[in-house]
DNA sequence: TTCGATTTGTTCGTATGTATT
DNA sequence: TAATACATACGAACAAATCGA
C-alpha cells in the first residue's frame, strides 16, 4: 500500500539533518549507538545500519573504543594528507603523489558571480563571491593554476589575511570556521591551449596544452559549496584517478 | 597474540576466489544466504556481512525474491548502458552523457608487448598481445580514438571477427567469453598535442590539444586484464569525474 | 602497571516483511 | 497460493580498543 521508508532510514536522514547543521563539531564523539538507539527508540543494529551509511558516504568515521567523530579535514598531519590526496589527483607520471606546496597569488572580494558559474552553484548571477588565486608546486615547480569561486553567503567575512594565514587544507578552513564539510567532487577535464597568463604562470611554450579542470564541490546534502578552476601542466605530472 | 582476521573477512576471501575462478556465471544465483552460513558453519548475518562487501566492490549484486548474482555486464539494454557509463567517462559539455557508437579501426594479434605496457599489466616485455583501436562516435561525430591492448593468455582466440561481432559492450565481451569481470579501472589524463594521424581521426587541426587518457582494467583480485590508450577531442565535450 | 568503565566490532539467533517465481 | 530468497528489525553476548583512575 503506502511502502513506508525503512526505519534504518528515517535514522540516517535524521543524523545527516543533524550534521548539515554541524550539530556535531570534529573532535567530540557522537552520541554512543546504545544512546542513539534508545534516542530514536529502536534496536542498536539499527542505528548501526544508519551511520554505516553515513560512514561509507565518508560523513563520519568510527573509532573503536573511542566513539564516531565528524571526520577532522585538518586534525594532524596524516589527516590533512589524506584530504589532499582524496581531492588533489595530481600525480607525477611515474605514479608518485607528493604533497603540493600552495602560493596564494590573489584574493578578491566581493566579485559578482560569473554567469556561467551561477547555476553549477545555486547562485543568481552577480550574487557576490570570494575568489582566490592559487599556484601550486610539486618539488618546488609549478604545475598547477587554481582560481576558487566561494559564495560570500556561506564563507562570511573570509578574506586574504584568512584565506592564505589558514593552517592545512582549504577544505580544513571550510570546516573549522564555517562548518562545511566537503564530502564529494564534481570534476569535468578538457585540453585546452594554455592562455598567455597561464603559461606565463607555468612557465609553459605559449599555446601549449593544458589540462583544464572544472570541480564543483558539494557539502552534506548535496549542496554546492565552490567551483574551482584548475589548469594543469602535464608534461611530467597527470590527472590520476581510480574507479572502484 | 595472533589477531585472527574476523569471520566474515574469512568468508568474503572464500567467496572472492570462488568467484575470481568464474565459479558463479552470470544468470545463475549464488546459493542462498542460508545455504552459505550452513556450508561456512556460521549465521545468516555473517554472510550477510561478507557479500555486503562484494557488493559495495560491484563483485554480486543483490535481487531480493531471486537471489545474488554476478552482474551481467551485457545482459540487456539497461545493464550494458550501466557498464558503459560506469567506465566511459565522455559527456557533453552541458552535462549530457550519451552512449557512443563504436567503429573499428584495426585488429592485430599478436603483437609483442611493449616496454611501457608490461609492468601495468604484470607481462613479460614482448608478450603476445591483441591490439585493437576504435574510434567513438558521439552524435554521428568523432569524439574519441581508442588502443586496447590484451594480453593473449588471458584473452585465447580473440580475433577482428569476435572483436568486432560482439553484442554489447567490450567488457561484456570480457565477460560472456572469457570470464572476466572487469570491476575497476585506474586511468592517467595529460593534455598533448594531437599527433597527426590522432588529429586526422578526429578532424582537428594538427597539434591542437587532445586529452589523453591511460586506463588499466582490473578483475577480481586486483588482476589487471586491460591497458587502454584514448585520445578525446574536448572542443564539445569533457571527461566527466564525480569522487564520492 | 593494572584495572575497570566505555564504546565500537563481531557473531549469534530469531522473527517478520517484501519481492519473485 | 505456496515456496523461496533477500530485506528489515530486534536483542543478546562477548571481543577489542581506548581512556582515565
Amino acid at each position: 500500500m503506502n511502502a513506508e521508508p525503512p526505519l534504518w532510514r528515517t535514522i540516517h536522514a535524521a543524523l545527516a539533518r543533524d550534521l548539515a547543521e554541524g550539530a556535531f563539531p570534529p573532535g567530540t564523539p557522537l552520541p554512543a549507538e546504545r544512546t542513539l538507539a534508545a534516542r530514536f527508540g529502536c534496536a542498536i543494529g539499527t542505528v548501526r545500519r544508519a551511520v554505516d551509511e553515513l560512514v561509507a558516504a565518508r560523513a563520519l568515521v568510527r573509532r573503536q573504543g573511542r566513539g564516531t567523530f565528524v571526520p577532522d579535514l585538518g586534525g594532524d598531519a596524516a589527516a590533512a594528507d589524506r584530504t589532499q590526496f582524496y581531492f588533489f589527483h595530481i600525480a607525477r607520471a611515474d605514479g608518485l603523489r607528493e604533497t603540493p606546496r600552495t602560493e596564494m597569488l590573489d584574493f578578491a572580494s566581493p566579485l559578482p558571480c560569473p554567469e556561467e558559474h551561477a547555476g553549477p552553484l545555486g547562485l543568481a548571477p552577480g550574487a557576490p563571491m570570494h575568489r582566490a588565486q592559487n599556484l601550486q608546486h610539486l618539488q618546488e615547480r609549478p604545475v598547477m593554476v587554481e582560481e576558487l569561486w566561494l559564495p560570500e553567503s556561506l564563507f562570511p567575512g573570509l578574506d586574504a589575511a584568512g584565506f592564505a594565514g589558514r593552517e592545512g587544507t582549504v577544505y580544513g578552513l571550510f570546516q573549522r570556521r564555517f562548518g562545511i564539510s566537503v564530502l564529494r567532487t564534481e570534476e569535468r577535464l578538457r585540453a585546452e591551449a594554455a592562455a598567455p597568463d597561464i603559461a606565463a604562470l607555468l612557465g609553459l611554450p605559449p599555446a601549449h596544452p593544458v589540462l583544464r579542470i572544472r570541480r564543483v564541490a558539494y557539502a552534506i546534502g548535496d549542496r554546492p559549496v565552490e567551483l574551482r578552476l584548475s589548469w594543469a601542466d602535464t608534461r611530467a605530472h597527470e590527472y590520476f584517478n581510480r574507479l572502484d
